[in-house]
DNA sequence: TTGTAAGCGTTATCAG
DNA sequence: CTGATAACGCTTACAA
């Protein structure tokens, strides 16, 4: 038992070659005779030598082998959205090629302890979003000189991104709720902007998250003056919560919802049964994203079904080409209309 | 425009001090005067210097400031489960006093490319779960001479873990259903290995998740002949498959099912509920865990709550304690068992 | 309070 | 295929 751990050096002598060697043999690089080999893995076996010490080579190479994914809420909040987790699947096998491991970060904009984005050892940033709090993550980053790939939002010049046609998209199902014959509709909406308020948006609201707004204008394109609620997150309770402020006044109620999300979409559906509404019989629902509702059944959600992990993937490979000094090419990908049981023709009055 | 980023040598030479001073000045390890300071700053600034290089930090001071998180499964498959998200969220938390970031590893065995769990540059380790495959990555773990923690596993001697009182727990909720008068009792269970198989259980069958195990045993307390039936990952789909299995033939129905995890008991209800029986009237169900399952109401599951958040901070703590040098200290926590509104005495007959 | 000096453990380069 | 050499960029005793 040694006092210190070993290094390559050490291994080196007691297998009698030269330091480079030895490293030779572990990183493959170079092809080394059979015999070299196994005497230097057998000098670190004997020496309880594992491989070089990550923090060297990282440092020599000038890579670290981690990308950060940088999220601007609670970790926990999150990932409560099955589409960031299918996303992560999907980052973690884009990235994989490149062999790199993901960091979680959280830029929540009082970032006393590190390291932050400010010093965590990554080789590149995937942000994901695009609320104003991002654009702050982005500036810190790009400082840095670390390339930055932007899933859904759109970080300017020459910034590669990932994005959805949310706009198109949403539009499409408007458009399906329109030609059944509903006239009267309400918008459920993600967040509008960082501090997360919920409730009606004014005409002249800002709205600062491009998801959002995106979804919002292909919602409006065919129903311009729908009123629209902003939930606080994507969550049933959430949609719930709008709900029943949608569904509270007997004589005002739509005859259908637009959610921006599945999740949201499945706690209005649970609002409008709380209120004895029937779907789609008495109120039509669509969402958006298309993951699987833990406990929506029987109904099967008319949404645009959004490829999740292929964004991931998309995001992943395009840091791999990054830092392999590719082009970096941004992506635009499609979501697909599913009809499915939450949406009919409005109840003949 | 330069070649080549500046270091805090070129800032420290810009401002007339030494590296040593300007090095200094962004740690705040020593005081400055102000003088120096807003020099070094101001040099900082024109040549675009954002902080010292976190790699060659990391190596001088042998330290990365990353916990590498280790899971055994697909990330969106684990953080499909709540508790998983909570406890996460808790590890943020814990970890946070020592200022790190969270590296998601995903050990699937195969891991081809770097880094993994053998290279990756973390100062600490948290396992969750212990399955075998866990045990082959605390093995990789530790001969890396790296501090881990087990949450919901034992790893042994000296590795601190995180433990659940699942055992007693469940035996709480087992007599509870006794109590009630309950004889007929099938047990829905987590996965017994890696294999995610789902079906039968054989008498005779190993049980290679700590948890699965644990919880069983607790139940076969109270019903030492209970059949049981494994689900392949936890969630209400696999509740509901088993429950479709367990209800299937109306003349061999159990009064109770206590399954494993809330959103197995809530699989359950559902398929309960497609075969006709009222819950709690015709067929009584319990959970495990606490979370908030969407889309159960209006049922108050009768399950046993579990702090996973609290799990997450310990996990946190006690890496933050090992690497401080302190004592490494287990902790055991407490379910608290929540009556709810899906357990009755059985019909009579 | 600031400077000097000595590595931290690797690996790229290039010559043999 | 192997070895010598020179960084990689920073931090921290310790001395002034």
């Amino acid at each position: 038992m040694s006092t210190r751990r070993a290094t390559i050096s050490d291994v080196a002598r007691e297998a009698g070659v030269s330091p480079s060697t030895a490293s030779v043999v572990f990183s493959g690089k170079t092809p080394t005779s059979a015999d070299v080999r196994s005497r230097v893995l057998a000098a670190a076996q004997a020496l309880g030598y594992t491989g070089p010490d990550p923090r060297a080579a990282s440092l020599r190479r000038g890579r670290s082998g981690i990308v950060g994914v940088v999220f601007d809420q609670h970790l926990g909040t999150a990932f409560l959205d099955p589409v960031t987790t299918h996303m992560m699947d999907g980052l973690a096998d884009g990235v994989s090629r490149l062999g790199a491991a993901l960091l979680l970060l959280r830029d929540d904009g009082v970032t006393v302890s590190e390291p932050s984005l400010h010093t965590a050892p990554i080789d590149a940033a995937v942000l994901i979003g695009c609320s104003p709090r991002m654009r702050e993550s982005l500036e810190i980053v790009r400082g840095r000189g670390i390339p930055v790939v932007v899933v859904e939002g759109d970080a300017g010049e020459g910034i590669p991104r990932v994005l959805l046609d949310n706009v198109e998209a949403q539009r499409t199902a408007a458009r399906h709720v329109a030609a059944l014959g509903h006239r009267d509709v309400v918008l459920v909406t993600l967040p509008i902007d960082t501090s997360r308020h919920r409730g009606w948006i004014a005409d002249d609201a800002r709205i600062r998250v491009d998801v959002t707004a995106d979804r919002l204008a292909g919602a409006r394109d065919v129903f311009p003056h729908a009123p629209a609620m902003a939930a606080a997150t994507s969550s049933i309770d959430e949609g719930a919560i709008a709900g029943r402020a949608i569904f509270a006044d007997p004589g005002r109620r739509p005859t259908a919802v637009i959610a921006q999300s599945d999740l949201l979409a499945a706690g209005v559906i649970r609002a409008a049964e709380e209120a004895g509404l029937r779907v789609p019989e008495d109120v039509s629902v669509t969402g958006f994203d298309g993951v699987v509702v833990d406990g929506l059944a029987p109904h099967v959600l008319t949404t645009l079904v959004q490829p999740a992990t292929a964004k991931g993937r998309a995001a992943g490979e395009a840091v791999a080409a990054m830092l392999e000094d590719a082009a970096p090419s941004s992506l635009d990908l499609s979501c697909t209309f599913r009809e499915g049981t939450t949406t009919a023709a409005p109840p003949s009055t």
